[in-house]
DNA sequence: GCCTGTCGCGGGCAATTTGCCCGATCTTCG
DNA sequence: CGAAGATCGGGCAAATTGCCCGCGACAGGC
């Protein structure tokens, strides 16, 4: 029987040797594919059409959550197994929302990875335990809201507020009156129970929205 | 010849998958020990004695730049790569500040790791052109004053802003008033040339003034 | 088809904060 | 001693926040 086909995205070229070496030389598995960003992600997808999908999600430009959406738009079968550092719940039920069929940290042992990707390869969905844990944590002793409880354009403000842009370059952005931003920018931090704009950075960074400023372009 | 003997920290299990790949299978160069954490790394060294260390700089626990300053000061000869994800001048200025030989960025091509490698070897010191760039758009072109423009106490109301801290609590921190917080909350970010609070977060993370939330008491 | 819920969008307005000015101390240093 | 600079804060107009409201679009459910 031929080898499963696997593309891998990450922006690291480093991780994504660390990638080769474990999936490349693992009997029945074999990649590829190779993608830096959410847009050329969305391309070699189409051209390779892989069995499935390692990919980080704090990629440059488009966030992964993106290129999750945007992947499955187009093959509603794709098996996309997200491989990151962000242990954060939050972030880990986005990307199974935009559907994601894994979900692994980094901080893993690296079979665990392995493990998801022939578990997916078998239409299961595999999360990784410590993101379970976390999830299981956010449910229980509801002491912050979170993540959960923005919309899709709150999460987008958010993230866009928490990378450092000014308002008026963010309702430019979104085409968007001012006002509306400034009055996201007040009910995410009240939905989130956040007091001052420096906590905002920090949950969005936690929630795995932002990891640094600026990123020019929405 | 027999090999450079090299040691590679990073808490990541793919990532470490990933400097084997590129290290180990390079002639001349054999890794000889690994650390997941700065605790781990100093002792890791002592018992190994590498002849040069790659280091991540984000690890679990203290910062690699404490693990930095440890391992020199054990051995003020050690040689150190710091490889890191983070571009921003500031930490890589903190890096060097505290002894490493090398710093590159992990969006850098991965030869410049092996080059760095072998320049520290050699007894040179090595920094990746990005950095080097980011460094030096630091420096001219007044576009951002850093950090030493900084008077101590404004630094010190910085660091708390910067973890969240809401203005009140600050100036009962501080026990001074809360104008005068304010005033220095403004002249702060007036300085450095920031139009947002999360810019200001991002600045002294970059800084490494902060590098989490909270931490409850000055 | 209609009703209900939710979401994105923004107006309004009082209360608060920001932005920028100023002056008063208190050190430090030549 | 006098100059420089850091710390602390008052003042005040302009801008923003905090919180309320309403409107239209859309997705289910009955």
């Amino acid at each position: 029987m031929t080898d499963h086909r696997i593309m891998i995205v990450d922006d690291h070229p480093v991780v994504r040797e660390g990638y080769r070496r474990l999936i490349d030389l693992q009997p029945g598995l074999q990649i590829v594919a190779e993608a830096e960003d959410a847009r050329s992600a969305y391309a070699r997808f189409r051209e390779a059409m892989p069995d499935a999908v390692v990919m980080d999600v704090t990629l440059p430009g488009a966030s992964g959550i993106e290129a999750i959406r945007h992947i499955r738009q187009y093959d509603d079968a794709a098996k996309i197994v997200v491989f990151t550092m962000h242990q954060g719940s939050a972030f880990a039920l986005k990307a199974i929302e935009a559907g994601a069929a894994g979900y692994v940290t980094k901080s893993s042992a690296p079979d665990t990875l392995i493990k998801a990707i022939f578990g997916v390869l078998k239409g299961r969905t595999m999360i990784s335990p410590d993101v379970i844990e976390a999830i299981a944590q956010d449910r229980i002793a509801g002491s912050g809201t979170r993540l959960r409880d923005l919309s899709t354009r709150q999460t987008e403000i958010l993230r866009l507020l928490a990378s450092g842009w000014p308002v008026e370059r963010i309702a430019e952005a979104l085409s968007i009156s001012l006002k509306t931003v400034r009055n996201n920018h007040y009910h995410i931090k009240s939905v989130l129970g956040l007091e001052t704009d420096a906590q905002m950075v920090w949950f969005a960074m936690e929630a795995g929205l932002v990891q640094g400023p600026r990123e020019e372009d929405a």
